[in-house]
DNA sequence: TGGTCGCATTGACCTAGGTCAATGATCGAT
DNA sequence: ATCGATCATTGACCTAGGTCAATGCGACCA
């Protein structure tokens, strides 16, 4: 039973804080509304906090909400009937959830982290967007974007070793801690991964013993430093890039 | 190189065949233009032809052109700096092919078979886009599916054995081919595999050689008879299926 | 202060699928 | 008819990563 199933739409007033001060209003689905449009979409908006591990969506089901990730992790992911996992997607802030268009949700939604989402119910939703050019466009843009990753994530699944898997996973994070806070330069990038080490390998398509064996690995060869399994600091960007198997230059930080 | 620098837009004239004729019509990016609309894209679309295994894009490079395949198949492939390939998406009549909104190639697109493209310059597409709801609409939704099926493709290139995965990439060619010719029931489904062998390994992540020896196990099992190297009967389609690692009711034959 | 529960690490072993190499089969060009 | 090319198949071997099992390490609770 999902998450989304039994929610109160009389949401207290309380909770309606304003677009304008949203941290995600530039960066999410709303991006490119004006005052006006933006203000449709503030009518019939709601939040949602998810605790660490629980279910948001399940595949198959027919999903009456969506929205974007405010705050927290999202792990979208895909079960064979015997229960081989695999992540197809982790969706941090500004990310949106759930399938315009289409009612029955092709993957689970689990909240990696305690995870906050700012909701729409689908027909209002898919209401707004039909009046909205600006909302329609950026959702192409975005899934645009999300198309190009799964992508190179399919690259990563069927190339890419398991040291290369970790390492290029970490090379993600470490770029989306050095966007956030800008203070950190590309000598000491210190991030916490927001997962557990099978939420990991479920990402990497591989088992928990590997991941764990490769980052041990990483740390032994310089790579990256360990304080404890979740708080990683990695001294040169560029060895991690090159472990990554990718082209030293591609993905610098900008 | 790309196949795409040296287009000589001035088309003949008789080369511009109607698009209310088109094959595609109902099925591509044009899908929900009305009369006036489709007219604006025919008086800026031309056609252009490529042989099996010449390039149409390259990665990286500034794509001028954007369209539908009318006719033929297109994989689009990454490569690691040391030549592991994989290809994230094979494209079939009524797909679109190049990035809306980002002109460089984040992939190589190739031309399998003889492929026949319905293209638009970028800078008039993009006008065109602008103008018209249904074809910003339709995009959207193609681009939803290819996100969907390039999830689906994550769970086969992250969890699924080499059987599985060669079967699963049967399964789908055989309900096209179902699809197509209606007259053939499920009860003996012929279909030809428009790809050599390594073409279907970068695509399953795989090489040649466990290809070839999986279609074999399959062959000997009874799965599949091969007429030769490339014509594929299926005798029974639940039990390809059964190979593939999905749920047996999953994916019917509508 | 010990107990248990959920994560993470490590070791010993095994196997699916990769690597390397030989052999066919098909086809177009000479 | 013969020569290359290209593509596919098959065999012998090897290894990256999976499996199974033991151990460690906090954190929370009684």
């Amino acid at each position: 039973m999902s998450g989304l199933q039994n929610i109160d739409l009389r949401v207290p007033r309380q909770a309606r804080e304003n677009c304008a001060d949203c941290a995600i209003r530039h960066r999410a689905i709303c991006a490119y509304c004006g005052p006006d449009e933006l203000s449709q979409l503030e009518a019939i908006k709601f939040y949602k906090t998810f605790a660490p591990g629980e279910e948001i969506v399940a595949a198959g089901e027919n999903t009456e909400f969506l929205g974007s990730v405010v705050e927290g992790v999202v792990a979208l992911s895909k079960t064979l009937v015997d229960g081989r996992r695999q992540t197809v997607g982790l969706m941090f802030p500004s990310d949106y959830v759930g399938r315009p268009m289409r009612p029955i949700a092709p993957y689970d939604a689990v909240a990696v982290t305690t995870v906050r989402l700012c909701l729409f119910t689908r027909t209002r939703f898919e209401r707004v967007l039909r009046e909205t050019p600006a909302l329609e466009k950026r959702l192409l843009e975005m899934t645009l974007d999300e198309l190009d990753a799964a992508r190179d994530w399919m690259l990563l699944l069927g190339r890419k070793s398991a040291r290369e898997k970790i390492a290029t996973f970490l090379t993600i994070l470490a770029r989306r801690a050095a966007a956030l806070d800008k203070k950190t330069p590309d000598d000491g990038l210190n991030f916490v991964l927001p997962l557990t080490r099978e939420a990991v390998a479920d990402y990497l398509g591989l088992t928990i013993e590997t991941v764990s064996r490769q980052i041990t690995a990483l740390r032994k060869a310089g790579v990256i430093e360990l304080a404890d399994a979740r708080n990683i600091r990695v001294p040169d960007y560029t060895a991690l890039l090159g472990a990554a198997g990718e082209d030293a230059d591609g993905g610098m930080i900008d």
